[in-house]
DNA sequence: TCCTATTGACTTGTCAGACAACTAATTTAT
DNA sequence: ATAAATTAGTTGTCTGACAAGTCAATAGGA
C-alpha cells in the first residue's frame, strides 16, 4: 500500500471537462475548435473519451458540431453556466458578478418535519415524524432584500452543531465544501406567488406583489433528497435563465 | 442515383436514441439498465456510440452510470421530459397531460419591430427597421384563460399567408412541421410580473395579481434566432421544474 | 465461530486504430 | 462560363482490447 497523495485522483473525463470548459470561456461564440483527433492527442487521452465529454458541452448547448465541417463554440452563449440549469449557490452567483451579500435574521431550529415539507423531502406520509434542520435567512444587497431562502435538511445530513461561526447562509456550498454528502442534481419546481404579509415585510415589498418561487430538492449521488429548500426571489435582481433544447420529432 | 425513399435517413445515433427512451419509459425509477455490450449488439450499434447517446441521457438526468455497478433508471424523473429543459408547445404539453385547450383572441399582423422586440430577436440597435409577424393569442382549457402568448418572427422565416385555416396557435409546432427552419435550442428567460390591466382582462385575473413570463428565443440549427417569444402564464395550471446539475469544484 | 483477506465475475471507463459519411473548396471537363 | 468530378479535412461509427472499479463468494486466520 503506498502512502496516499492528498491530491484528489482526476479522472481523464474530468480533467478533459475543466479543460475543454476553459478552452470555450477563453473563446468567442462562433470560433472553430480544434479537430477532433488533434485535440485528443494535445489532451493526452483518446478520442473516443474526447468525444463524449464534447458530447456533454453539445447537450448543454456550448458547443455545435456540424458533420464534415467542425465543432464550434456556441454562439448563443453569453457567460457559460450561468443558467439555471447549473446549481449554485445565491452567494457563488452573486460574486460571479461582483456583488457583496449580506446575511439577515438567520434562524436555525431542529424540529420535525411539518407534513408540507416531508413531502418536499419526498418522505412517503403517513410516516413517522422526521426531524430536520430549519435554516431561515434573508439574503441581501447594499441592505435591500432580494430573497428569502428556507432549506429543511434531515438532522441526519446536517446538525445545528455543524453550522460554525463562519457559516455564511448556504447549506450548498456547506455540502460541497465537506463533499460529504456528495450531491448530483437538484429538481427545481418554478412558480409565481403573491407577497403575504410575512414575506412583505421580511423582503420589504408591497403586499400583494409578485415573487419568483423555487422549491427544490437536492439529491445526492445516490439518489437520497438530503435537502429541501425554499425560496422566493425579488424580481428585477437575478436574471434566471434556462437553455431549453427542442424536441425533434 | 437510387430513387429516394420517402423514409427519413436515422443516423444510428438518432435509432439508438429513440430506443434508450423507450427503455426508459418503460422501466420503472431505479431499474437497472442491461450491460453496455449486451445492449449495443441488441441495439446493432457499436458500444461507442451507445456510450455517446446514454452519456446525453445521463446528462439530462434520465439515467445514472456507475463505474463497476451498472447503469440505472433515475430514480428522480416522474415523467421523462416533461420539464422545462426541453422546449414543447403548450399544445403539445397540454395532449401529454390529456387536456383540450382552446384559442382565443387570435391577432395576426405584420409590421416592423418595435427596439424591445428587435432586441429580443437579437437584432443590433440601430438597424433598419425589421419586418416581423405578431401572433397574439390566448390559450384556455374549459374556457378559461391560463396563458396569453405572443411570438415575434421575422418575415424573412414566416408570412401570414403561411398560416392556414389550422393554425392550432403554435409556432413551435408549425416550424417543426415544415422543419425549415431547422431548430434546435430556445434560451428561456424567467421572470414574474404584476398583471397590467391589459392581462387582467385577457386572462381574467385581478387586477395586480402574479404572473409567471417567460421570454424566450428560439435558435435555429445555424444559430440564427427565428422567433421571439412571451408568455405570460396564470399560476396553478402548470407545473414548470427544472434539473439543475451541480457544479462540482 | 467470527472476522479478515483474497479471489473472481461482472460492469463501466479508457484506449488505439481504422474506415465511412459528410462538407466545402478546388480542379477539371463540357 | 457553367457544371461535374476530385480532393482534403472533419465528424460519425466500428472493432477489439485492456484498465479500473464494485460486489459477493470463498478461503484463511484469530
Amino acid at each position: 500500500m503506498t502512502i496516499a497523495s492528498h491530491t484528489k485522483i482526476r479522472s481523464p473525463r474530468q480533467q478533459v471537462e475543466t479543460a475543454i470548459e476553459e478552452m470555450i470561456v477563453a473563446r468567442s461564440p462562433g470560433d472553430r475548435f480544434p479537430p477532433g483527433p488533434e485535440l485528443a492527442k494535445q489532451l493526452g487521452v483518446s478520442r473516443a473519451t474526447l468525444r463524449e465529454v464534447l458530447g456533454a458541452f453539445v447537450e448543454r448547448g456550448a458547443l455545435v458540431r456540424r458533420h464534415g465541417v467542425g465543432t464550434f463554440v456556441s454562439s448563443r452563449i453569453p457567460v457559460l453556466e450561468s443558467g439555471l440549469e447549473v446549481l449554485e449557490s445565491i452567494d457563488s452567483l452573486a460574486q460571479q458578478i461582483g456583488l457583496e451579500t449580506e446575511m439577515a435574521d438567520l434562524e436555525v431550529l431542529e424540529r420535525t418535519a411539518t407534513p408540507l415539507e416531508a413531502q418536499g423531502l419526498g418522505t412517503p406520509a403517513g410516516k413517522a415524524a422526521l426531524p430536520v434542520l430549519i435554516v431561515n435567512r434573508v439574503i441581501a444587497v447594499a441592505g435591500e432584500p432580494i430573497a428569502d431562502l428556507r432549506d429543511i435538511v434531515p438532522l441526519k445530513y446536517l446538525r445545528k452543531e455543524d453550522l460554525d461561526q463562519e457559516f455564511r447562509g448556504s447549506i450548498l456550498d456547506l455540502f460541497l465544501a465537506r463533499s460529504s454528502p456528495i450531491l448530483s442534481t437538484s429538481r427545481t419546481q418554478i412558480m409565481v406567488v403573491s407577497a403575504t404579509a410575512k414575506f412583505a415585510q421580511r423582503l420589504k415589498v408591497p403586499l400583494g406583489s409578485a415573487l419568483l418561487k423555487l422549491g427544490a430538492q437536492l439529491y445526492s449521488y445516490d439518489e437520497e433528497i438530503v435537502a429541501y429548500s425554499v425560496s422566493y426571489f425579488v424580481p428585477g435582481h437575478f436574471n434566471f435563465h434556462v437553455m431549453r433544447r427542442v424536441k425533434q420529432i
